[in-house]
DNA sequence: GTAATTTTGTTGTAAATACAACAAAAATGT
DNA sequence: ACATTTTTGTTGTATTTACAACAAAATTAC
């Protein structure tokens, strides 16, 4: 069985690399991106969902999205109803940004699909959804702590 | 055009994240199996190579890689031609844990590739690398300190 | 042949990342 | 209704990651 694994890494190192690099005009650093553009796109999402997207650690994205309020591109408001979360929001210089970040991140996107036609990003884009979805719950569940057999 | 970047940067952190859990069983700390499987797969292979086959820093594979040498997982040897090159090779210790990451990779790829016929991973697997062969170029360049335009 | 550039490797420093452990609110079970 | 479990968030600590700056060998240019 052909090791897709390999090349996705390569190419998420690749990628993630770069935009740290080209995000740093905004006094992004390393990985706040990622929150941030998520936070513009699902206003009100709470932290714990927002790691579950991302793949990252619970407390990583914690001190990240502490970090991106601080600097003021979010703000974090009490729920009414559960006092237990906190909703995330983009402030307006959050959402000044977003703009670029997500003309960036198209350009990349474009880089990776060049030469392809429309049918094959069509093809790889869903192919990778299935993969996402096929290594979530291993994912879940061996954050918890449960261990894979094989 | 359909975002495939944002499954790829899913799909690595979340792979990335079950490796770094499971190898801690063989005193493999966060990323150090990348370099490893790498050393035992192209032994003799130096530290920058290895550094733009992972597409890390190059600061940071020579830690990495410092590491596992004190670990006794790979050890350094000079060329005999070239006194500026450190040639790399894993140790037996190092070839003795080859086979369970092997095996961990092998495992991870199969629950990716969970439903997949064998026409669509020979797919994926092509258009992954034609992906990765498309932003090769800009991660060598921006890394180098260049601008893309955009 | 030698000057300029590139390659390869290192170290100082700052920051992100993740694990462990804790706390409190909410949801669930009985 | 209350006890138990799950969810959500935080902080302490150790480690990785990466940028900047340096050094030395090798390669290239003239």
């Amino acid at each position: 069985m052909k090791d897709i694994l390999r090349e996705i890494g390569m190419i998420a190192r690749a990628l993630d690399s770069i935009s740290n690099i080209e995000f740093k005009e905004f006094d992004l650093t390393k990985g706040q991106y990622l929150y941030l553009v998520r936070i513009c796109e699902h206003p009100g999402i709470i932290q714990e969902k927002l790691a579950g997207i991302i793949k990252v650690d619970r407390t990583t994205a914690a001190r990240a999205i502490k970090k991106l309020e601080i600097q003021g591109f979010i703000e974090k408001r009490d729920d009414e109803d559960n006092k237990k979360i906190k909703k995330l929001y983009p402030t307006q210089k959050g959402m000044q940004v977003y703009p670029f970040l997500k003309r960036e991140g198209e350009h990349s996107n474009k880089v990776a699909l060049d030469g392809f036609s429309e049918q094959e990003a069509e093809t790889i884009f869903h192919l990778l959804q299935r993969v996402r979805k096929n290594i979530e719950g291993d994912w879940e569940s061996v954050k918890k702590g449960n261990k894979r057999d094989y």
